[in-house]
Order: C-alpha cells, then structure tokens, then sequence
RNA sequence: AGAGGGUUCGCAUAGUGGUCUAGUGCGCUUGCUUGGAAAGCAAGUAAGGUGUUAAAGCCUUCACGGGUUCGAAUCCCGUACCUUCUGCCA
C-alpha cells in the first residue's frame, strides 16, 4: 500500500513502476475513482454534520416538542443514508484499487521481464571439481537411505517426501547451526517460533494477497497457511506504534511454510527443492524510514545469509532480481542461489527483500521519531535458512565417488560423523 | 464443538437513548511552588480524514460489520477476539 497523496503527486512513477514490474495497472482509473471519493465523502460529511446539529437541537428542546421536529428531519436523515451508501461502495472500489498499485522498484534493479534478466551482482568460492559423474540428490539420499520419495508421494502427495535416518539428522543439523549461529554471533537478533496457520489480513499486510490466493493453501474455515514466517512475524508487529528508540527491531523467526507451487507443475518436480511443506529460518527487521537506512539492513540481512553459506561451504552467487521477478511491495531483492552439480546450475537458497513502509501501511506499523511525529516503519526480509532445500546442495556438493556425502565441517558436532553412508 | 460472561481515551474504571464535546483515578508532559526534589495546585494528554498559506471548522473511530431511531458507547442482529464451565484432544 502507498499513500494515495504520494500516488497523486507522483503519477509517473507509479506507472514506471508498474512498466518495470510488468505488472498493468490503471492509475488515471484510481485517480478518477479518488475523486469520486472525496466528492462523495464531502457530501456525506455536510450532511452529516447538518444532521448531527439539528438533532442535537431535538435532544435539547422541550419534550412535547420533540415529536413534531424529529418529523421534519426524517428526510434529512434519508438524505445522509443515501450519501453514506454512495461513499461506501465509491470506497470499495478504491480499495480495491489501492491494493493493485505497486511499490516503487529501486533505480538499481535491472530491467526485465523473468528470473531470466536477474543480474549477477557476485560469487562465492569455487564450482567443486568431481573426478566421476555427479549423481542428483534424489539419487544420493535414496542411496543413503536419508530420504524417501516413493513413500512421499504415496502418503503425502505430488511433491511429498520423508527425511529418515542421516537425512533427518542432516536437516536437525542444520537448524541447530543456524540457531548457534545467530545465538552467539547475531545476538541483537531475537528468536520466535510463528505460527504458519494465520488469517487472511496477516497475508493481505504483507502484500501476499490479494493477488496470490492460487500459492496459498487455504482451510475449511477460511485461514491460509502461510508460506513463510514472515507473515506471522511482521503481522505480530502489527497495529503497534513504537518508539524511535526501540528500533530496528530484529527477528530470527522459526516456521513450518507451505506452498501450493501452482504453476510450476513441470518445474523441479522431483527431490527435495521444490516442496509443499518445508521449514525456514527467516530474519525480519523493522526499522526507521529511511532509505539508507532500509538499505544499510538490507545488505546486512544479506551478509548475514552469506555467513551462512561460507560457513556451509557452498558455492553460490548473488543475483540482483528484475523488474519483472519483484513482488508487489518489494523495492529491491536479492536472490542468492548456490550451485548444484547435477544441474549445472545455481539454484536459490534466499531472498532478500525490502519494501520500504508498503507492508507497514497495511499492517499498521509505526514508530514516533524525537520529535513525537509518527512514522510507518519500514521492513525487509531475508531468509536464513530453509530445510529441507538445502539439503540438495549439500549433499550434491559433498557427494563423494563411493556415493558417499562428506558432512561439511560445522554440522559435524551435531551429527557425530563425518562422513553419511560409512 | 456447546453454554455463559466480557471487549470503553496508555493502564484501571464510570457510563442502559439526547450538554458523552466520553467522566474519574493512575500514568505521562508542561507550569506554579522549592535550595533541589517529593507532595500539592493548575493546565494539557488519541488516531485518521477533510479543509487552509497557516488555522478554525467539519467528519469518522467506545472490538468489527450491519440494523432500529430525528439522535446509539447505550437497543437489536451478525462476526471476531478474550474468558469461565462442559466436551474432545497432543
């Protein structure tokens, strides 16, 4: 959500950035509805201000009196009824629209229409050389008996899957090392478990809704699960009004997550990539709004994921995403996406993301500067780690001839071996 | 899932149809007082919209959405949430 003045004032870059985003959208039509609105509202407004001082008249005057006055205002009242049903459904309408009109893409995201035109910004470490021909990670956990994919699917449905024995151990690996990781180094960091089974304005702050009902899973009683933790994590925050001094705010947020994956039926339809139901890690700020500022966190939520993949000893690349791969809210985003050997490819492990006060506006977020003046709040996201996906890169990358996987060093300590399939 | 109770200005409360322009206490801010503080006294103490050079004014908000009425915090209906009891349950 943007401000409907700055939208007003600002009419050419709200259409470059539906250009850049690749996304339609009217704003003569919003404009025009806008004016409708006040024009609607005015009239409601003086009717009702006439109607609340002539009643107020009724309440004051003699009782015997009251009968025959209260008679003469029925059309009035009429009257404001009428003007109050027209500013009603005028501002259904402009609602609506308001929920269509996109953020503003930051000048440094590159033009293009699909993950295609994203731009590597930098790379990470080395492809790993394999003297044999790499095998995929369905392959290899199959092998090792970490994953099963038959029964997944057979139980669970199209993309279901079960971690067992080192494959599970692998994933409970890596949430403890996240967890280490941002409990001793990222401490200013605060730890929450939030729930994935959340309300429908939690995904409509968040800017997941209106237009992405098809990726959501949705219950009989009308809540949706949610994708990411970030829904539940942001709308905690909401209709809060903070102080300056309490900000930034920072969350390492623990989830389950699930995806409908509508779309992408013929994409990454087997292992452990592309999934329905999965567990992330996702860090969440909140802070001044302030474009530096939004920035200044941004490349620190970033940094912090790249932490985490040097310490797994990953091969990876950063992209910039395009204009036509950013979300609705979102100004910026990064993607990082490491390699897998069977591929020939990166594939994403995070994304960071910032939206400026666009989230903050829907999810009623704010803070008061010095000077007591309120603010929307801007926010940004990144993930920090999401299991079980990065278990093909890891045991794709650490695959060994003997289709054993090499554990990488740092989750050692909480498996007790070094090496899966001895 | 069923039955009951509840939801009012930061907090606690008052308020069952018309000066509620939401009272009071606490908290907070400022001033007076004081050597300084406390206490006391006084004033102030929401958000959003509209409007304007600025303001005044006006409108909305007593969980949310409808309705009754000239007029609703107050009456009626629905929904959400909290809570108690019962049921079910890891």
């Amino acid at each position: 959500m943007l401000d409907i003045k700055f939208i007003r004032e600002n009419p050419d870059l709200i259409k470059e950035a539906a250009r850049k985003k690749h996304i339609s959208f009217d704003i003569n039509a919003l404009v025009k509805i806008d004016d409708e609105r006040k024009e609607a509202l005015a009239l409601f407004e003086n009717a009702r201000a006439e109607q609340n001082k002539l009643s107020d008249e009724v309440g004051r005057a003699d009782p015997k009196d009251r009968a025959e006055m209260a008679e003469k205002l029925k059309p009035l009242k009429e009257q404001v009824q009428n003007a109050e049903e027209q500013v009603r459904e005028i501002t259904k309408e402009w609602q609506a629209q308001m929920l269509q009109v996109p953020n503003v893409p930051d000048v440094s995201v590159p033009e293009g229409g699909d993950d295609s035109s994203n731009v590597e910004v930098s790379v990470w470490g080395e492809k790993p050389k394999f003297d044999f021909a790499p095998k995929d990670h369905v392959e290899l956990m199959q092998n090792l008996e970490m994953a099963d994919f038959e029964k997944g699917a057979e139980v669970s449905g199209f993309r279901g899957y079960f971690l067992k024995g080192d494959g599970a151990l692998l994933q409970f690996a890596l949430w403890q090392f996240v967890t280490e990781f941002f409990r001793t180094k990222k401490s200013e960091y605060e730890f929450m478990v939030v729930p994935s089974l959340v309300r429908r304005e939690t995904l409509l702050g968040t800017g997941y809704l209106p237009q992405g009902e098809d990726d959501l899973y949705k219950t009989q009683d009308g809540e949706y699960l949610s994708g990411t933790a970030e829904v539940a994590t942001m709308s905690y925050f909401s209709d809060r009004v903070f102080s300056v001094s309490e900000l930034p705010i920072k969350r390492i947020a623990f989830s389950t997550a699930f995806r409908r994956e509508a779309g992408s039926h013929s994409k990454d339809v087997k292992g452990l990539f592309r999934v329905h139901e999965f567990h992330k890690f996702e860090q969440v700020i909140l802070c001044e709004a302030n474009h530096e500022t939004s920035v200044a966190h941004h490349e620190e939520l970033l940094k912090n994921a790249e932490e985490l993949l040097q310490a797994l000893g990953l091969h990876y690349h950063t992209v910039a995403n395009c204009g036509g791969d950013l979300g609705l809210g979102q100004v910026k985003k990064y993607d990082i996406e490491a390699w897998v050997p069977s591929q020939s490819s990166f594939k994403e492990t995070h994304s960071c993301s910032y939206f400026h006060d666009f989230q903050s506006r829907r999810l009623n977020i704010k803070y008061k500067d010095t000077e007591g003046k309120s603010h929307f709040a801007h926010s940004l996201n990144n993930t920090a780690l999401a299991t079980p996906r990065i278990l093909q890169h890891i045991v794709e990358n650490y695959q060994q001839a003997d289709g054993t996987v090499r554990v990488p060093g740092v989750l050692v300590p909480y498996i007790g071996k070094e090496v899966i399939g001895k």
